[in-house]
DNA sequence: AGGTATACGTACCGATCGGTAACATTGTCA
DNA sequence: TGACAATGTTACCGATCGGTACGTATACCT
């Protein structure tokens, strides 16, 4: 097993929000922008406009709502992955650019938080934790990809460049929030490259 | 500005050590294994064996303690750093070799929790919280450092090699914690000379 | 001996934490 | 109409949060 599957049903998109969705939204927005220890279960349902026990219908926890905002997150994750690579068909070395080109964009940005499943496994370090279950599931079958992408490269090593690819990109999650726009995450792309470049060579 | 320098005054090493002085070690071991957000002070106190007045004595605020982690979090890393690059004089790419390697080789460790500079910028992400203020300034000078090295090994662009190292560096903290051992960041001094390489050809 | 400053402890504060019990209200479908 | 599912309302729980008012002990200096 290694790709996350979603719980919740699936919306009807004319239909109004049910409680537990509209507590779902609210909570990807805030855990995301501050954190998930920042942020308390009053003020998701406040914010959400509903009430405590709705809450507690939805979800057994606090800890399993972080665990399902990182589920939904893990599925535009990989909406976003799949769609580099169906970008440049048959052409791994052009998806990874497509992909960390939009990394280093987005890290850019003037509020930009990197990753939802990195900061939650910082977060909770301890193991077990639903919400870290979540982000380890979704970051080994991230490596699993790049591997297999470093393979089809023809890269001599291909683990180490896909792990080397790996690096680079949870570098620029975290030096993206932690320098803001003109940081160094700006050059992820262009450091893959040189990085497969140089593993190609081999 | 850059370089953090130590507010808390000496110590004397044959004098018992005062309460500040408990507080702040088990602070900095119970910060850096679990997380800032994640311990209170009461869990300090009782730790360090003192109480909470004493802590208040010593420290304005729990955010301050958490300051005061980092800088000495700090003094220790420049340790480490300098350290290997005493071991290469001149050599600013076996020093830096020399440094990636021990990363590389802490990341294993069952227990490794990344660093606690970049762990505290994500548990922190509100622009001048004082936590955050000493991480920003290590992670700023920290690459500035490497862009210099980077430069003084002849790299044709200096600071994307260097920005590159950054990136290997986090990259390795976070998937060190998240993989722990047999994850990525074995390779991360590896996956730097690689890129090195590529960088000098230009 | 007496004063004084430093260092520490006892006991407490209001606020917030995650979570729940019991009941009222609403809309839908049969 | 009547049953059912979903949600809201209100009030509450014990625990923990960060932080403090105030009294006490000890050591040093004169």
């Amino acid at each position: 097993m290694s790709r996350i599957k979603s719980i919740e049903p699936a919306i009807k998109a004319d239909e109004p929000p049910r409680a537990g969705e509209k507590i779902l939204r609210v909570a990807r927005d805030l855990f995301y922008r501050q954190g998930i220890r920042a942020i308390g279960v009053d003020e998701i349902v406040r914010r959400a406009g509903v009430t405590k026990p709705s809450l507690y219908r939805s979800f057994p926890s606090k800890d399993e709502l972080a665990a399902s905002y990182l589920r939904r997150y893990d599925l535009e994750f990989w909406d976003r992955f799949d769609e580099a690579v169906a970008a440049h068909p048959g052409d791994p070395r052009a998806q990874i650019g497509a992909f960390l080109t939009r990394i280093g964009k987005r890290t850019q940005k003037p509020d930009y938080r990197g990753c939802g499943m990195t900061n939650a496994a910082v977060e909770y370090p301890e193991h077990g934790h639903p919400a870290r279950v979540v982000s380890e599931a979704n970051k080994r079958e991230l490596r699993r990809r790049l591997r297999a992408m470093a393979a089809a490269m023809g890269a001599g090593d291909a683990d180490t460049l896909g792990d080397g690819l790996l690096l680079l990109i949870e570098g620029a999650y975290i030096s993206g929030q932690l320098f803001g726009a003109g940081g160094p995450a700006k050059s992820v792309a262009r450091n893959a490259d040189l990085l497969i470049e140089a593993s190609l060579k081999k």
